[in-house]
DNA sequence: TGCGGAATTTCGGCATACCTAAATTTACAA
DNA sequence: TTGTAAATTTAGGTATGCCGAAATTCCGCA
């Protein structure tokens, strides 16, 4: 079968490829505000740099991003909308897998790498609905809504928590199953409370507090830990929005 | 993300393209047993002659099928295997579609034709587990089991079905969504009992009586319809066991 | 100011899965 | 038996996406 046109115009037309390459252009600076260089798209997708080189071509020409050669890579507004969709059918994806059929957090990602490119518009409307149009997906990314807007939870990096502060657990990077997986052990997960207790000498661990009311635990996390969790300090809801070309 | 080994060996290995083709010689022999030729491969397939000679010669290459030149395909109990996974794959999803997320019977179909590639093992099983373990999808076609087993219902055409005597339908065929569409209007689904009365003269429609118990109605169906129905007369239930390799 | 290493692009190739047009083989009918 | 039309295969090509190796460009530092 091939991908006919029962989707969003211009998004059955691409291919898989197209879609994770514009997805991952899209992540890179979901969270950050650098540059996104071929080396760092290769990297994440796996890829040989050369091949990078070509497929930002063929985006460039199929009017998804903008490049001048030996420069950083950037969506178009086109680009933008694609890529908000794409992230949109994944983030539902893992919650709905998570939510009605038992999947742990740290188990739906590849599953909803594959599926993505494959779910009809109809069928992520469904799952939605059937979610109650959740805004946000098992690992606290937020969830574009279908006419491809976004608001950004205005959290920060663990590890940025100033001493003695409090927040809440907004958001875990996907990227790392077994941290994920510890997580779960700990019994961190969204909307923990979390205290900053500081850091130990020497570039040593983070100390924080976890929970809030009554079982209350210190634990130490490592960097890469650390830089995985974001959390949300309370009052603050601003968040930022992006719209769609 | 490359086709990873998550699944079933000999699962994620292969192409959709060998998949699907795989489930083309298997579905062609389900309901008949006429040889598979190339050219009706090719009907199926929407594809050109020369590329199923390709493709064959590839299946046969990777033992999912025998071929000598200008004779018909058949598959080795490795492709049976394979096809009655993809299979079960299929008929699930339908089944999951229209239970869990409200497709009508005529939707399921292209969504699913998608999906099986994409699918793991572990998705199906949860699919499976929240249904209940189904036993056949939304047409009838029987889900083979994942192991590997199919039992297929003892249902013959509704136009061999001998005037005066009733059967209960079976299976419709899925190729057609209009004419699956039709039925829903005229509350014909799995189960409804039907009883022969008769052809209209000169090759003309046969006609049937449609229901049972209290509203009961007569009604003309065309060639295509009647080809297209599949019904189960009272008391039979032998069915046949195919089984894997 | 120019050098060298890193990033990027270009080049030639490979695998998959298609296609059209041109053989080839087969089967059946005269 | 032989011709011929249909079915099938072969040959030559295209589009995607990927690769490694070889150029090229860039940038910071000596
Ligand atoms: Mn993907
Ligand atoms: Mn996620
Ligand atoms: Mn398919
Ligand atoms: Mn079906």
């Amino acid at each position: 079968m091939s991908p006919a046109a029962r989707n969003s115009p211009g998004l059955s037309s691409d291919s898989a490829s197209v879609q994770d390459y514009v997805k991952v252009i899209y992540a890179f600076t979901e969270w950050q505000d650098k540059p996104v260089t071929m080396t760092a798209l290769a990297a994440r997708l796996k890829v040989a740099n050369s091949s990078v080189t070509e497929m930002v071509r063929k985006l460039v020409d199929l009017g998804l991003a903008n490049h001048k050669p030996y420069n950083p890579v950037e969506l178009t507004p086109e680009g933008l909308r694609l890529a908000l969709l794409m992230v949109r059918r994944h983030r539902l994806l893992e919650t709905y897998l998570v939510h009605e059929l038992g999947y742990g957090w740290d188990e739906v990602h590849n599953e909803a790498e594959l599926l993505e490119h494959t779910v009809s518009d109809t069928l992520v409307d469904r799952m939605s609905a059937r979610l109650g149009h959740p805004d946000r997906d098992p690992h606290g990314d937020p969830i574009p809504s279908a006419d491809g807007t976004i608001e950004l939870p205005a959290a920060h990096v663990l590890s940025t928590l100033d001493e003695g502060h409090q927040g809440r657990v907004a958001r875990i990077s996907d990227a790392n199953p077994h941290l994920l997986r510890y997580l779960s052990d700990e019994e961190i997960r969204l909307d923990t409370a979390v205290t900053m207790l500081g850091r130990k000498p020497f570039g040593g661990a983070l100390t924080v507090q976890v929970g809030s009311g009554g079982r209350v635990r210190e634990l130490d996390l490592g960097d890469e830990l650390a830089a995985s969790v974001w959390v949300m300090t309370e009052g603050r809801h601003e968040g930022c929005t992006l719209e769609k070309s």
